[in-house]
DNA sequence: TTTTTTTTGTACCGTTTCGCATATTATTAG
DNA sequence: CTAATAATATGCGAAACGGTACAAAAAAAA
């Protein structure tokens, strides 16, 4: 298809939109909202300041932007993993793995969720990114219940359960998760408690 | 007792530091530890800049002592509503809304925990934090384990459950907790969240 | 080439930040 | 009443903050 699109008239733009986000989002990840400075955004993604501006609004936009890019393409992620049709447990499993692998993915240091772990800081003084993060909460809590409901439909979880209390529960872990990730637990055994904590949601529900 | 200890040379000061403490404490609760500036401080606290770093040191010094003081309160009422000797499930439901009830205390909305909610942010780039963070987390951990040996002991669970799984399970209801209040998740029901997950972590254990 | 368009790069503005230096006030000791 | 002590109150200063005005640069159109 291309249709190069170069055909453009001005100065060609030195940075990528898709890059860019992603770069602004390392930082958010590390330094939070509001320890993120536009000086250290544009250092990392190699924009101008100017240039942030004029490509994304200010600051609250390319946070909110670089969020909902990041929650796009982690959510792909969760669902291939959560709707793989292998059994629920093991779907259960790569389901946090899968987190867990971009949870800890920073060379600096495992940094956990960077919606949950920064977002939540945020959302009591801006409503804004209040609502972002209830609806990624959200996000979670339906793809999780859908995947429960597959589960009884198909016979594999008792018709008694509840797939919304099921899913609200499977999230809980997803939370814990994200925070144990970044508070960096000594003694914390990730892939045990991930384990044993999705056989304990299932057994009792077969 | 008494011995008034008030025959101290110079002016008296005009503020008592738990009260200032926990007034600090309400602003780092909403705006977080960056967010939270030492003008705010003073102002909730009506201590004067000055008078704030001679008696707590600078602001990541009265960030942490006001964090220590609620975690020392937060955890009383939590460890009372825990081992009271009712029913495992009893108790554990009380943990919760114990929780719960500090939770959404605040008259400015609900802000979910201070420590999970501001510290996890700041985790990323201070190591004292962070290691506060990963004890706060830890101190949780311990006594919901303990809570589940006491059960099996007592033989209201399996002496086959892991009560270290299963308090590393309960905990991370008590993050999410932390997190969904603060979002304000609309069609999130959070009693029903609590009974029905005490049930399902208790259940399959018996 | 010249003009037009779009982006980049430099530099600045007003505000807010934290920490501290200094002056003032209130209390006790002598 | 005076001196010593320990707090409060005022205010400064260097740095960092977010946002923007304006000039330079790079491309297409004429």
């Amino acid at each position: 298809m291309a249709q190069n699109s170069k055909n453009k008239r001005g100065r060609p733009r030195a940075y990528n939109k898709e890059v860019a986000l992603k770069s602004a989002l390392e930082v958010f990840w590390k330094y939070g909202f509001t320890g993120a400075s536009l000086d250290k955004i544009s250092a990392a993604t190699q924009m101008n300041r100017p240039s942030l501006f004029a490509a994304f609004g200010d600051k609250k936009s390319i946070y909110r932007k670089s969020m909902e890019q990041f929650n796009r393409d982690f959510f792909n992620d969760l669902e291939t993993a959560l709707f793989n049709d292998l059994s629920l447990e093991e779907d259960l499993v790569n389901f946090y793995l899968s987190a867990l692998s971009v949870y800890q993915s920073k060379k600096t240091g495992p940094l956990g969720c960077p919606v949950i772990c920064t977002a939540t800081t945020e959302a009591a003084v801006d409503s804004d990114i209040q609502t972002d993060l209830a609806n990624a909460l959200d996000q979670i809590d339906l793809a999780l219940m859908s995947r429960f409901k597959q589960a009884i439909e198909s016979g594999q979880l008792s018709s008694l359960s509840d797939p919304e209390e099921l899913g609200q529960l499977a999230a809980a872990l997803l939370h814990s998760l994200a925070i144990r990730t970044r508070a960096k637990q000594p003694i914390f055994e990730v892939e045990r408690f991930i384990k044993s904590s999705v056989a304990k949601i299932i057994e009792n529900s077969r």
